[in-house]
RNA sequence: GGGCCCGUAGCUCAGUUGGUUAGAGCGCACGGCUGAUAACCGUGAGGUCGAUGGUUCGAAUCCAUCCGGGCCCA
């Protein structure tokens, strides 16, 4: 009490209620709550009505578990993109969608029934359970993406396993079909005997099995000239596992540039690759044998290739003749350099066997008994069948060595039995044939592909160099939980039974009743009366039993989503999804829809790298380095989530760990407490206390124009995809142009002015224009954040606005010419404000000064530098530079020189700067601002 | 093994068509302030640009090989 007056309760310090710390994990799930209330969705679809419209259309996550790292990611990066859109004045609808369908939600629903379980189950029942699984995670998974922030349509997304999307499957089929771009073959799978049924890779568990281990004479039927020599016979040797493969050899693959000799053992010559020999002598237990050579005594050497086209005799069969080829999947490591070749047998195999138009027989029943194909063997198991024909060749003498292998073998994951490869029919889509006068899928995928924008632009190499080596699509599965190849059997003949009106007929059946009708209705109950056979004439029948491949499914959401809803159109603006896409969702969208409509399902491919730990490498239970989203929510905030994804540079992968997040989490708060300066200094702003550009300081002025430069370059960031940076310019301008300079310069005329001083409310009028600005170009990141700012915002600065997310987007309008001129004076500015600060810190340490205000700073430049600093006046240079007052000196030997000395006058108690006081022991603007309350 | 891609300070990123001592912010260390205060300001120390070889008067920037990492195949 008594002598000093408290100053501090005249001054116009700083106000607010927004909190400091930020406490994310609590705040958030009450802006979902305002947001669900507010339907944000809705009004964000309402302010852009008649709009331009940007769709950006979403990749179905497996609705199986909890999201991860990646899954958040790529949500917060569509969400980011459309918010952005939607304050850009874009309609921008967003439809989230799910994967429902498909072997890993089968197999676990299995693996929960256990294998009494599954016995009792029927197949409807089965697909039921299926259906639960799936929609609880669907479920799951919608919270946990709503509560990172992403805006959609969650109340009614997409799901592959609803009705009206999988008539969209069949849409497509029927269509392809029509220009024959599918088609039904063969192909190996995996297979297990016992329980009569395909299996998925993840089906299958590897262990260690006994196998035979044998090296077969093939005999040529005509000996190539370098090596028949004297020789009474000459064959290829072939190395195999497994005998019972044998009745189904068709050929024996060599090696393209791997040099073969001929062995001479005993009278017999036989084939082998030469860097192979030693081992299969040796493996063979051979003890006398020479290289087959020629006139000048060298060993004779033959590329594979050159041996290519000869013929030789089926070991089993007799008069049947097999022939060599080459093939880039021979290893020289193990073997003879010569593979038997099954193409019934082997995916290998068969991809050799198609290349080369070879016969694929598969004389192996789905019990694994032999039929009239394997010749002698008929009627015997393939397990039974390996000693007898391993006897059966030794008689013959085709038998160099048979031994016993140990190697790692697959088994069934349900009855542990080994499986075999088993060739059974499959649906396929061709990709280079298709009916006359049509495009071959190929090449109208390639031809489409480059119609698109993709983004990085490698990525178009990626998907080019897929499509163009990618063998044809197996679209068929024979699983239980998916949506059926919609086609039938003739019951009589045997033949596919298909056409316009029975496709029409399976559409609306899935339409109105799903594919689950398909499993519990006879065809005569949905096809048009009187369908038969258009071969045979039959009248029965049969449905298709399998499903279609899931990416089949995913892929044709183009038709089952983007045509199929109001809001939403085909091609879509944009696709996005992590880099393995381009063998997933983008490839199997643009193949059905290329295929079905001749042109791709978007304009536009975003893709990202992957989420990796701190040191690049990729995140593994057993590695121990998991980062989960749900947990960084739970600590941070999902804020902090969306702030460290837009951080990133997309186009690699992205690292996560502890220490990056640290630091997002600093640059966060920094953040918010730039939001925290402008709202606390707003308090008693509103519009009507605004001044006009011309009645401002020049440093406001300048502020002005700096802030419309970063709102510009921001702009064109978030157009050129580039998110990151808009991270760096909003962090560096909040850092830099406002923390430490700007915000720094303006405190004392903020807090000492007088209240409706015009400099007071000049530097309001800045402050105001910042924050509308800042807050909207950073919500579609800080979506939670920007929304919490924008509410304690005046209410008067809000535009009207019920939130941020449809406030539209900021445009500063300054005059080009003057903001130019400022711009270019203030490099000068800023130049000699570092070497002012930098003198202020040594004077500080030579206890010339302490505070900058009591120094006074004499300035010592060339010419034109002191006349760019005049022209800002004395005065205005010592505000800046937060001092007493500033003098200039001109020589032409110094380029900055500044010299420190203490400030003359007294500190003032109330603003705390050093001036000469007035008889009311303030400074005279302090006595004027007393004054004026 | 093949295709595509990545490797600049502890972290996130800049580095135009190859051209002066490789930049920014954060973090860190030290100092200041105590009227943005679990804030704020200043100063400073950090990089042989993954490695090696080559092209060039000159390379983080071009080429080759290798090492490390990612995705997709095999």
């Amino acid at each position: 009490m008594g002598d000093k007056p408290n100053y501090k309760d005249t001054m116009n310090l700083p106000q607010t209620d927004f909190p400091m710390r930020a406490s994310l994990a609590t705040r958030e799930p009450e802006w979902l709550k305002f947001w669900d209330e507010i339907d944000i969705y809705g009004k964000s679809l309402e302010v852009n009505e008649g709009g331009p419209t940007f769709i950006l259309h979403d990749g179905p996550p497996y609705a199986n578990g909890h999201i991860h790292m990646g899954t958040a990611f790529n949500k917060v990066f569509k969400d980011l993109i459309v918010k952005y859109k939607t304050m850009r004045g874009y309609w921008s609808p967003y439809v989230p969608g799910w994967d429902c369908h498909g072997q890993p939600i089968e197999h676990q629903v299995e693996k929960n029934l256990g294998s009494k379980g599954m016995a009792e189950t029927s197949k409807s029942d089965l697909r039921a359970m299926c259906r639960d699984y799936a929609m609880k995670f669907v479920g799951i998974q919608a919270e946990e993406f709503k509560r990172l922030g992403v805006r959609g349509d969650f109340d009614n997304p997409y799901l592959t396993l609803n009705p009206s999307y999988e008539a969209g499957n069949v849409r497509i089929f029927k269509e392809m079909y029509n220009r024959g771009l599918i088609h039904k073959g063969s192909k190996p799978i995996h297979w297990c005997m016992r329980c009569k049924t395909a299996l998925a890779e993840a089906e299958i568990e590897y262990s260690d099995e006994v196998s035979d281990s044998i090296y077969v004479k093939f005999w040529f039927t005509e000996a190539p000239e370098v090596f028949a020599g004297s020789a009474a016979k000459v064959g290829v040797l072939i190395w195999t596992t497994t005998p019972w493969t044998l009745p189904a050899n068709v050929a024996v693959t060599l090696a393209d540039r791997a040099n073969y000799v001929g062995v001479r053992i005993g009278d017999e010559v036989l084939v082998m690759a030469e860097e192979l020999v030693k081992s299969v002598v040796e493996t063979a237990g051979i003890e006398s044998y020479e290289l087959v050579t020629g006139a000048d005594g060298e060993p004779v050497r033959v590329k594979g290739s050159e041996l290519s086209g000869l013929k030789y005799g089926q070991p089993i069969h007799e008069n049947v003749e097999g022939v060599i080829i080459t093939g880039g999947h021979v290893e020289l490591s193990t073997g003879t350099g010569a593979v038997h070749t099954a193409p019934g047998h082997g995916d290998e195999d068969y991809l050799v066997g198609f290349k080369f138009n070879l016969p694929s027989p598969m004389p192996v029943m789905d019990n694994g008994v032999f039929d009239d194909g394997a010749g002698p063997f008929a009627g015997m198991h393939v397990n039974k069948a390996n000693p007898v024909i391993v006897e059966w060749l030794t008689e013959r003498g085709d038998m160099l060595h048979a031994g016993k292998t140990d190697h790692s073998y697959p088994h069934c994951w349900r009855c542990k039995q080994p499986v075999i490869f088993r060739a059974t029919e499959q649906w396929f889509v061709n990709m280079d044939e298709a009916k006359e006068g049509r495009t071959a899928l190929r090449d109208g995928a390639l031809s489409s592909i480059e119609k698109v924008e993709w983004i990085p632009s490698w990525s178009v190499n990626r998907i080019r160099s897929m499509v163009t080596d990618r063998p044809d699509w197996c679209i068929s599965r024979q699983r239980a939980w998916g949506v059926p190849i919609p086609t039938f059997t003739c019951a009589t003949c045997g033949d596919v039974v298909v056409s316009d009106e029975i496709f029409d007929a399976v559409i609306h059946l899935f339409e109105t009743e799903g594919a689950d009708a398909w499993f519990t209705k006879e065809p005569a109950e949905y096809l048009p009366a009187g369908t038969t056979c258009s071969r045979c004439g039959g009248t029965e029948l049969k449905p298709e039993q399998n499903i279609v491949d899931v990416w089949w499914e995913s892929g044709v959401s183009h038709t089952s989503v983007l045509e199929a809803r109001d809001e939403l159109r085909r091609p879509a603006e944009l696709y996005l999804e992590g880099t393995d896409q381009h063998r997933g969702w983008f490839q199997s969208s643009l193949l059905t829809s290329v295929g079905a409509y001749d042109e791709p399902p978007f304009q536009r491919v975003l893709t990202h790298g992957f989420i990796v730990d701190g040191d690049g490498r990729k995140m593994s239970k057993s590695v121990g380095n998991v980062i989960s989203p749900l947990d960084i929510i739970e600590k941070s905030g999902a804020d902090i989530i969306r702030l460290w994804a837009a951080a990133a540079d997309y186009s690699q992968d992205v690292s996560i760990s502890d220490d990056i997040l640290a630091r997002t989490s600093d640059a966060y708060r920094r953040m918010r407490n730039t939001y925290r300066f402008l709202l606390s200094n707003l308090f008693d702003y509103t519009p009507d206390r605004a001044v006009a550009w011309g009645d401002m300081p020049e440093i406001d002025q300048y502020a002005m124009a700096r802030l419309a430069d970063v709102v510009e370059r921001v702009t064109k960031s978030y157009d050129d995809w580039k998110f990151h940076q808009v991270y760096h310019t909003v962090f560096n301008y909040c850092v830099t142009d406002l923390s430490s300079f700007y915000f720094d310069v303006l405190k004392d005329r903020l807090y000492s002015d007088g209240v409706d001083s015009v400099s007071r409310r000049s530097a309001q009028t800045v402050l105001a224009e910042i924050l509308k600005a800042l807050v909207r170009i950073m919500a579609p990141i800080l979506s939670f954040t920007a929304e919490e700012v924008w509410q304690f915002m005046p209410e008067s600065l809000r535009d009207g606005a019920v939130s941020v997310h449809i406030a539209g987007w900021p445009d500063i309008e300054v005059s080009a010419a003057e903001a130019g001129e400022l711009r270019e004076a203030y490099v000068t500015v800023l130049e000699v404000r570092e070497a002012v600060t930098k003198a202020l810190e040594d004077a500080r340490n030579d206890k010339i000064v302490g505070k900058s205000q009591e120094a006074h700073v004499t300035i010592t430049v060339q010419a034109d530098t002191a006349h760019i600093l005049e022209a800002r006046g004395i005065e205005s240079l010592a505000e800046m530079f937060i001092v007493a007052s500033v003098s200039l000196d001109v020589r032409t030997a110094c380029t900055v020189c500044v010299q420190i000395t203490p400030a003359i006058g007294e500190k003032c108690p109330r603003c705390w700067s050093f001036r000469d006081l007035t008889e009311d022991g303030v400074c005279a603007r302090c006595a004027s601002a007393l004054a004026s309350q």
